[in-house]
DNA sequence: GTACTTTTTGTAGAGGTTACAATTACCTAT
DNA sequence: ATAGGTAATTGTAACCTCTACAAAAAGTAC
């Protein structure tokens, strides 16, 4: 062990100043949920390059930002909603992925519900729109392989962590949180066990209220307390929906 | 929708070269299993700062190589292995998590058989060492919560991907494989019901031959069969262990 | 052969999942 | 008030899986 291996590029054969002129971006998939439909924000770019184009919207990270607080940031500047973390999936660095120079980009994502949201565009984007996540037009950058991977990384990470609390109001039905992982998740789950299953997690609190103005039997409300959550799951308990 | 945001801080009002003056870096965890032990490879830092202190193996990514290729490249320059490519967990951004610049970190790991390694200290270590995982020292920079981030992925994958198949040889026992799963995730399986679960495994081929030299009962080998993983999982099967 | 060790097979019971049916509660129209 | 429509809620039998534990098998060493 500790043998000096013989030979070895040698890093500072390349001027130290050479790795300081590359940059680092976050982009951000906000995903949008809505009365059975999963959608995305995408922003039409304004600037070169690939001006027109569709692309998820994202920024350069400034020198003195901490790297989740430019995901934030961006979430920010696009909807106004302060107290959302977005979550990291994965970073991207080809040598060619940006045309402009050397970027490396770290891919965050958020699950909103979609009507709270009057999303504005920013300095850079011309236009910004809601697109269903079954009809994604051609993306700028490798965007398409950023958007994919975030989706399948929300999806699994869905059954086991609450993302899905922003989602639905703060007392909801548990038809509408099954409709919410059927959208999600593209399957179906028999209305029955679904409810029993999810009734037995202790998090999910049964209201004594119900529905209202409903023309057939009212719902009951529930709510999810993350108190209880947090110590489910301390005590050694996995969830999964 | 679209409407433009009143005020917004100009991203130009900073010159776009700061931008350029961060680098990124790569950080590896190599992780080494023999004998129901599971280790990881650490250097000791040769160079300021942090010079004499424990780290993990990493660099600096050079400017016209892949993020990926740069993980092969250090686990390359510290162990020879040419066929290995190691995962990537998270990215690391902080502002002050460098001292002597802005550096974003991108944290990597694999998992090999440690007695197939002989680790050779770079340029840029003093000296290169397995440490139990139950007894890590202090590490330079930020590398500790990296460590555990890794530990807490690879713990997990190991559950649904093959990462396992470099650890033990071409063909191996089911005890083997049960203590290599024993050892990484900390808990004991009924060795009946391991082996019933993991024998019915249609990607674990039951070989013709059995072990030889062993004062007791020889175990049937297997092997894991590459090709049929992917037909398995393609057919819409989750492997867990 | 006998003792020893570990592999390999078997099994009963507990517990969970699945598909499907029956019942309940509220609204609306008559 | 009563009947009809709709979806919530409860119930259940069949099935499957997991768990703990035990018994049998197949080598080596003596």
């Amino acid at each position: 062990m500790a043998k000096k291996k013989p030979e070895k590029k040698d890093l500072y054969s390349i001027p130290i100043d050479d790795f300081f002129k590359s940059a680092f971006s976050v982009d951000c998939v906000i995903f949008g949920y809505h009365d059975k439909e999963l959608k995305v924000l995408l922003i039409q770019r304004g600037a070169s390059p690939f001006e027109g184009d569709w692309a998820l919207p994202g920024d350069l990270v400034y020198p003195h930002e901490d790297l989740d607080s430019a995901a934030d940031r961006v979430l920010m500047d696009l909807t106004q909603l302060e107290d959302i973390s977005m979550r990291q999936v994965k970073s991207f660095g080809k040598v060619k992925r940006h045309p402009l120079g050397r970027v490396i980009t770290v891919a965050y994502f958020a699950l909103l519900e979609l009507q709270e949201i009057s999303p504005m565009a920013s300095s850079w984007a011309k236009d910004i729109k809601w697109h269903s996540v079954k009809r994604i037009p051609k993306l700028a950058f490798d965007h398409k392989e950023i958007l994919t991977e975030c989706l399948n990384a929300m999806r699994s990470l869905i059954k086991h962590e609450p993302i899905w609390t922003r989602v639905l109001s703060k007392k909801f039905t548990l038809t509408e949180l099954q409709e919410l992982f059927e959208t999600v998740l593209m399957k179906k789950y028999d209305k029955g066990n679904f409810r029993k299953k999810v009734s037995a997690m202790k998090f999910l609190k049964r209201l004594q209220e119900s529905q209202v103005n409903v023309r057939h039997r009212p719902s009951t409300l529930y709510k999810f307390d993350h108190k209880t959550f947090v110590q489910y799951r301390e005590s050694g308990n996995v969830v999964e929906f």
